[in-house]
DNA sequence: AATGAATGAGACTTCATTCAT
DNA sequence: TATGAATGAAGTCTCATTCAT
């Protein structure tokens, strides 16, 4: 890893429209990472079944390398800042008088970019566990937009006296995160764990238990 | 992957006393498997940090995917079915009264053995991500050791009306392991989250969220 | 080397006033080719340098080799056919009386001749001890051209007895012209051996060393 | 060219006795590298013609550099400092007094060794002209032990009346390297300039010239 | 049991050249 | 005339695995 991933995600906008053949060595490319990982995956592989020759990979992408990043960084460019501005400004502004709605609108909308995305997630989700230098440019990244913002609402709700002061933000945003990641991963790796109808009541449950834990209603 | 898995945690029985060599490879091997996963880390690599000639390897191991098999059976073998059956009997039976105290002694209990066992998890959970077919076998073994105790134990709780009856216990079930695995995998992938001083602290933290969420206590 | 060297230099004349990109296309290739060698300049390195589209190289030259040749064949045209007619009829002619005005003039000629083209000569002296097709081609001509004729002239000098004639004219030849092309070479490998000042009597120097060697003058 | 060359003339001593094959792989491509030069033989060349696999050169060699430097390094090893110091030692002492049997026996001495070398000489020489690296590295080398020696001696001439002042040292000596090196060359590029009989004349044509220059004797 | 030289398949990458636009 | 995407052969190098010692 050469490139560093913010320089990347800054600098990759003089983008003209790829090619034909670009844009089917990318999505062939994701495919097979996603499936294998990229370590497990030859550039010869690639081409074979994106129908170019392997020369034309690296005259895209120069080397292996380039052509994940130009996997990742789009997908994270849209996963990571608009998750921290769009959606939150959008999200905690409407929903601001309680945390049930707040989470339930914050789980629903990412849920949506996620199965929208998930071939992109796998392939990130893979790297990220197996790829060091990932791991440390984009979990730095990751903290300062995403888990910053959930925080900075729990805060604005223990504020209000609407979520416990007892336990320190940090721990419930980790907690809260832990959910619903955990809900994402089970649909990553498990295929069709719930029939996709009863995914908003799944939702409600969880949001529950964020909110609520499992003791017994009284 | 040639081998099955399962097999193999069975028939892996008859090892007598490993070679002073051949316990210096697994070791070195768990530690670079650890740091850089199994498709970055050569052979020559850990022959040469194990002070051994790459030969010797083989004659003990026969292929490399052998060499990681050999890490990771044992570390399952005493990692899945003990959690199911040793661990529960000790913790289930006696801390039967209150999910509370059971929670508080599955978390601090697994917790312990997460930490002396650091480096064949993240030997384990890199593979888990990366290697289909590690996935398709470990799994399954996983959801019928671990989480079907769990969720027994949630369910004789159900019934005792101790925790809720409005939510499938699959899904209490999940949450309550993505709660606990979150909090592993961020001690995992992160080093010093927290000082280990208050450990004690958060487990007893997480406890109340899993049973009583984030909202404030009346 | 498909192509012939001799029927190069002869086919070559047709050439209409070269554009412009054609020009800048020979001129960067000349210094990347004296810089680093035929073999290691790719032809997309001189299309970059030279603002123009790969495709363009092949549109004038068709091989990359042919186009080693159009800064060669012109270069060796002027360097090497001159040389032996224009240069000595002059040289030898005007100068005929002393053999010591004979090589000054021809160094001093030579000499300004080299530092105008020293780029070409660079491109040439490396092609010609790195590539056999070239060295095969180029230095019968040159026998027949540049090393004749100083034989012929050192002969007219034996017959006048002003050189001696007792070491073959041959072995002569051969000696004064590594004397001069040592010279050159030292300012083409090394460059400021000298400042440029004292060049006249560096050249002094060389005629006497070749007329007189290195005994202490009586 | 990542390591130098100084280092690896120091280093290069801890060889234990090189393989057959290793010694093969040797033999090879100096005899290719000398005929086509290092850019223009590929490392499946040599492994074919030395009937290996061509993963054994590199289990030897690490890289095809690192195989040109085991060519060159110890040529080079035993051509220049011994020639600084040893030869210089027996044939600086033993002749003395007259600067003719100087030169007599140097070139005698070089072209001995040149003869049994010529095959790395020609390696040697190709990537003198070839490549900046090993040029940058062998020249400064190069000048503080032959060329420095050779000016040593010349100088001593000097003080003794029997060499002329009036011209610098350094330009004496770079005139007798380039009528010395010229022989060399011209036996090393053009085969069987003269029939191998009269090399002895032909040195002491050399010899002659160098001291009393091709003016007519009288 | 242990070695380490040897292997050869296959990895990533470069590059001269072609061709549709 | 000029372009630059596309090609695929060939290049250097890595690596798990074998085998004679």
């Amino acid at each position: 890893m050469t490139e560093n991933l913010m320089e990347a995600m800054v600098s990759e906008t003089k983008q003209k429209k790829p090619t034909d053949k670009k844009q089917r060595i990318v999505t062939v490319a994701a495919e097979l990472f996603a499936e294998k990982g990229y370590a497990n995956t030859s550039t010869s592989e690639i081409a074979k079944k994106a129908e170019v020759a392997e020369g034309t990979i690296f005259r895209h992408f120069q080397t292996k390398e380039n052509l994940l990043l130009s996997i990742l960084v789009p997908f994270l460019k849209e996963a990571l800042p608009p998750m921290a501005e769009d959606v939150f400004s959008k999200v905690l502004n409407r929903y601001t008088d309680s945390p049930e709605s707040f989470f339930h609108a914050l789980i629903t909308n990412r849920y949506a970019f996620f199965i929208e995305n998930k071939e992109y997630f796998q392939v990130f989700i893979k790297e990220l566990v197996y790829n060091e230098q990932i791991r440390n440019e984009v979990i730095p990244i990751f903290q300062r937009t995403v888990l910053m913002q959930i925080e900075t609402a729990i805060q604005t709700f223990q504020e209000k006296g609407k979520i416990t002061k007892t336990i320190p933000s940090e721990t419930l945003t980790r907690t809260a995160f832990s959910i619903m990641f955990g809900f994402f991963l089970t649909h990553l790796f498990f295929q069709n764990v719930d029939g996709e109808s009863n995914i908003e009541e799944k939702i409600n449950q969880l949001v529950h238990l964020i909110m609520n834990g499992m003791k017994t209603s009284v």
